[in-house]
RNA sequence: GCGCCGGUAGCUCAAUUGGCAGAGCAUUUGACUCUUAAUCAACAGGUUCCGGGUUCAAGUCCCGGCCGGCGCACCA
């Protein structure tokens, strides 16, 4: 039987550290005890050379006969067994930091192998569907998940840092709203309800901002039941927050400073490569609106303010095709992605959408048409989201029902008319400026990987049916 | 959802024009007192993703299905 614990008390990587000026063949006369799992086995008769990894690194055992416990059972552990070991931390005359096994369990016995022990695994079912074997043969996928790790700590760290408080909102919606997106439904015996899983906190979050909440973020699991692709998992994780009192610009300095910031916490440095090519978060990001870049990419002026006809004859030049109800702001907001968004490599921040496509996003104090809103875009991508909060009840229950027209004309993402919202304006919203940033965006770019699968532990994969 | 590509031993990968299904590592056995992906020797290891079809003969060609990668669509 295998033990029931260990009296661990060292770590690879602090002994690499640690006992890093014991010259080739000097013996330290420390006795550690080591834990860990079987990377690679070497025996030589009556020697044996085990390189042993635990969470912070690894460090070779070296067994000998003739002072090893159960020599003849060590070398024939196998790859990927755990060991506990007990030993005195010495170099050996070839240089490698060792502890010199006296005694020695096994802690748990690997029954499966963990892949080639130099080309680890490769085949991406395997790696995704047993992430546990994968993080073991590949270092890769260490760094990445630990990267991911190390982000969601920095921008929880900078949040709290700026006084935004964490809280959690409800996941079981009975209306899924504050994004266009179409919900998982799901059902509640006891209440006998219909539930939908959140498409976006913001709606739950700005009620906190009207309870008083003046700052409050949530890092947490949105889901879509859209499609699936290398950039995206039908669950990520987003961060919102919210700010009484600011506006979108204000917002847009913290979004640039948070991102810069968790860049430079993570990586030391907002100066990054991203697939090979140079990617600087350095502040400030250029702010241009929609109606500019888009104009600059179709080579002729274009806005809001561009008769409906003409932005949909652009629109057909590029394939897209144009329901009849698109308005000249969706118009505009589908020939920006058409024609500029895919070639916004470094972050800048792109402002003053359409009042059509942001439902829930404030006016523009210059033109009633437009709201006070960003999109930030590196590589090509969406990273965030925000704007100056719609906090005008009535000018709300407007929008919502402008979605509701869309929804009864088939768009099967537009937003439902949410009373209970409604009437958390009417308590008074005072103005606040919101944020969402897709967190899984972010690890990618930071951690250089360009399917959204490498930076999600367990991504959503479909089951096998055999 | 559509298109392209892929799936061969536990893992990483070969297999020419349709002609006996292979190697390295891992596993098993043996040798070896300073190895570093140790080395050397030997044994063993297969529903070639699944189901049909064409053919004297199919890993290879055709049809259907499953799963994955990439692109498109949708979207963040």
């Amino acid at each position: 039987m295998t033990p029931y614990s260990f009296a661990h008390n060292a770590y690879a990587g602090d002994l690499q550290q640690t006992w890093d000026h014991l010259i080739d063949g000097e013996e330290s006369g420390v006795t550690v005890h080591v834990a860990g799992r079987v990377m690679l086995l070497r025996t030589q008769g009556k020697l044996a050379f085990a390189t042993m990894r635990d969470s912070t690194g690894e460090v070779q055992l070296f067994a000998l006969a003739a002072l090893t416990e159960r020599f003849d059972e060590f070398v024939r552990l196998h790859l990927g067994d755990w060991v506990g070991v007990v030993g005195e931390v010495v170099r050996t005359k070839r240089g490698e930091l060792s502890v010199k096994v006296v005694s020695w369990s096994t802690l748990a016995v690997a029954q499966h192998n963990f892949g080639d022990k130099w080309a680890g695994i490769a085949d991406f079912d395997l790696r995704y569907r047993h992430r546990e074997a994968d993080l073991w043969a590949n270092e890769k996928s260490r760094l990445t998940l630990a990267r991911r790790s190390d982000v969601l700590r920095s921008a929880r760290e900078r949040c709290w840092a700026a006084n935004f408080m964490e809280v959690e909102t409800p996941i079981l919606n009975p209306i899924p709203t504050g994004a266009s997106a179409r919900p998982f439904s799901t059902f509640h015996n006891a209440l006998d309800s219909q539930f939908y899983l959140r498409i976006a906190p913001e709606l739950w979050l700005k009620r906190l901002v009207v309870g008083g909440f003046e700052r409050v973020f949530e890092l947490g699991r949105v889901f879509r039941n859209e499609g699936v692709s290398p950039r995206h998992n039908p669950e990520f994780t987003m961060l919102e927050l919210y700010a009484a009192y600011w506006d979108y610009e204000n917002m847009m300095n913290f979004t640039e400073e948070l991102v810069a910031n968790v860049a430079t916490d993570v990586l030391g440095s907002t100066e990054i490569s991203y697939q090979g090519r140079p990617l600087s978060f350095a502040t400030p990001w250029p702010r241009r609106t929609m109606a500019e870049l888009t104009s600059e990419a179709v080579g002729e002026e274009v806005s809001v303010h561009t008769p409906r006809r003409h932005l949909a004859n652009l629109l057909a030049q590029r394939d897209v095709e144009v329901p009849e109800a698109w308005g000249a702001g969706r118009c505009l907001a589908e020939l920006f992605e058409a024609s500029a968004e895919s070639s916004l490599w470094d972050p800048v921040f792109v402002t003053d959408h359409p009042v059509e496509v942001s439902p829930l996003a404030r006016r523009h104090r210059n033109d009633t048409t437009l709201t006070e809103r960003f999109e930030s875009y590196a590589v090509g991508r969406e990273l965030s989201n925000g704007f100056s909060e719609l906090n005008d009840p009535v000018d709300q229950r407007l929008r919502f029902e402008e979605q509701a027209r869309l929804a009864a004309a088939g768009d099967d993402e537009a937003m439902r008319i949410d009373e209970d919202y409604l009437r958390a304006l009417e308590w008074g919203l005072p103005p606040t400026a919101g944020l969402g940033l897709g967190i899984d965006r972010l690890v990618m770019l930071l951690a250089d990987e360009s399917n959204i699968r490498e930076v999600i532990a367990f991504p959503t994969l479909k089951p096998r049916r055999d």
